[in-house]
DNA sequence: ACTATCAAAATAATCGATTATCCGTCAAGG
DNA sequence: CCTTGACGGATAATCGATTATTTTGATAGT
């Protein structure tokens, strides 16, 4: 059996995202660790974007079968990180200006959509949840120089954007949430080293999230917006200057 | 067909969707062939929802290996048609209440905006399309004796939809908009044999075209929102009377 | 030179068998 | 009795080898 604490609290809400990684891997199967590996190599940029799969010099990178690294890439496949075609193989997804702004116009649209269900249904479960990832996320530093304080920003940033909309009650919603986060955050890890100083980051959340719980609609939906909207700007800056298209 | 559609990009016109029949088919990849046997065979409803899947006996059901019908699963989870858990296998998703009517919403959601940005950006191949897409489905009777009547039925409907949404220019959108597409179908597939008669749906499909292609933006959102909400409301009726939830 | 055609190499897809994991059952111990 | 843990059948995951497809590169014909 799977000891599924659902306990205590949170009668309705559920159980905030895994906090610190993943306690109970390690036996997972090697399909999973492969996707999750996979998936960081293209989010961290490591993998290319728009380059060929050889499932040859990956099997022999990954020193796994052929098996475990087609379930892999299946699963990046449902993310929209990698591109399939019959006979033809495995690429990963291209970047491009048009993909971005569609991604942060999708975001803007989806992201304050939940945000607004979550104020609505949301109970005090949420909003704990909410109030810690803001903490978390806040007490973090990112670290230009130790790429692994970028890496845990990055988790806690996600985090923090997921459990913001978590009390929606829409599964599907928050699944293509997560979808759009996870593109998005590609690009903010292979455009962006550190965050752009014209902007107090920190304090954006602040106002989304405490606007979030204390149910100021209209406030929280049109920071939360703006917030996206200006990640976006920013990004597509360094794209354009330090892109190749 | 059903046409997978995250490709790489689909600028602003796009091919109309496979009208001659299929050429190009007949030579994919077991895996592929499985996948849309599948699909079919949970959308119709033949594979029950909420069943598990067993490999042994769908492996010897359609007298393929192992790693074909786990491509084809893969390709369903994509589409939100099959659940899967690590050294638990497959499942076909459960239906419930809850499922169908946060489908309905989102698809209130996600399609009226796709349509007011095709309404926005199409172009004039866009409006040929629709109105083709328009004439082709109203032109087919559903005939609940004859089953095969239904599924032309069904073809035709997915693919007004997404033709009236096609010109967005987002094939993200798109791609949200055709899986919560199939998995709207497959309730109406299960639940519904014959139109309700108390609707007119040929006449809202018209109203919603000639609305679009007239470009009166809120006139034409106001018609497509009504119409899923009207489809939800009738979905969720029969469910309610027939399911055994 | 240019294109078409075919053979060989590279790559992807599939298979059958093996290994690992889960799940129900039953016996031993508390 | 109830709990706990070990056995065994059922099921899933993985592997190594085989088959099918695509791509490459060379050759011949116009």
């Amino acid at each position: 059996m799977v000891p599924h604490d659902d306990g205590a609290f949170a009668p309705t809400t559920e159980d905030a995202p895994s906090s610190s990684g993943f306690l109970d891997d390690g036996k997972n199967t090697i399909g999973s660790q492969l996707a999750s590996r996979l998936r960081e190599a293209i989010i961290s940029g490591e993998l290319q974007a728009g380059s060929k799969i050889n499932l040859d010099k990956a099997r022999k990178t990954f020193n796994v079968s052929l098996s475990p690294l087609r379930e892999g890439l299946a699963r990046l496949i449902s993310d929209g990180l990698v591109e399939f075609e019959d006979n033809r193989g495995y690429r990963v997804s291209s970047i491009s200006l048009a993909n971005l702004e569609e991604i942060t116009t999708l975001r803007e649209e989806f992201e304050v959509f939940a945000l607004r269900e979550s104020m609505r249904l949301g109970d005090v479960g949420w909003e704990g949840n909410v109030m810690r990832a803001l903490h978390r996320l806040n007490r973090t530093e990112r670290d230009a120089a130790r790429p692994e304080t970028l890496e845990r920003w990055e988790e806690l940033h996600r985090e923090f954007h997921l459990t913001l909309i978590s009390g929606c009650g829409k599964p599907i919603l928050l699944h293509f949430c997560s979808l759009l986060l996870n593109l998005n955050d590609r690009y903010r890890r292979v455009f962006l080293t550190r965050t752009s100083g014209d902007r107090n980051v920190s304090q954006e959340h602040s106002e989304i999230a405490q606007g979030a719980v204390a149910r100021d609609l209209d406030y929280a939906c049109d920071m939360l917006r703006q917030h996206i909207h200006r990640t976006g700007t920013n990004l597509r800056n360094h794209l354009a200057t330090k892109g190749t298209l």
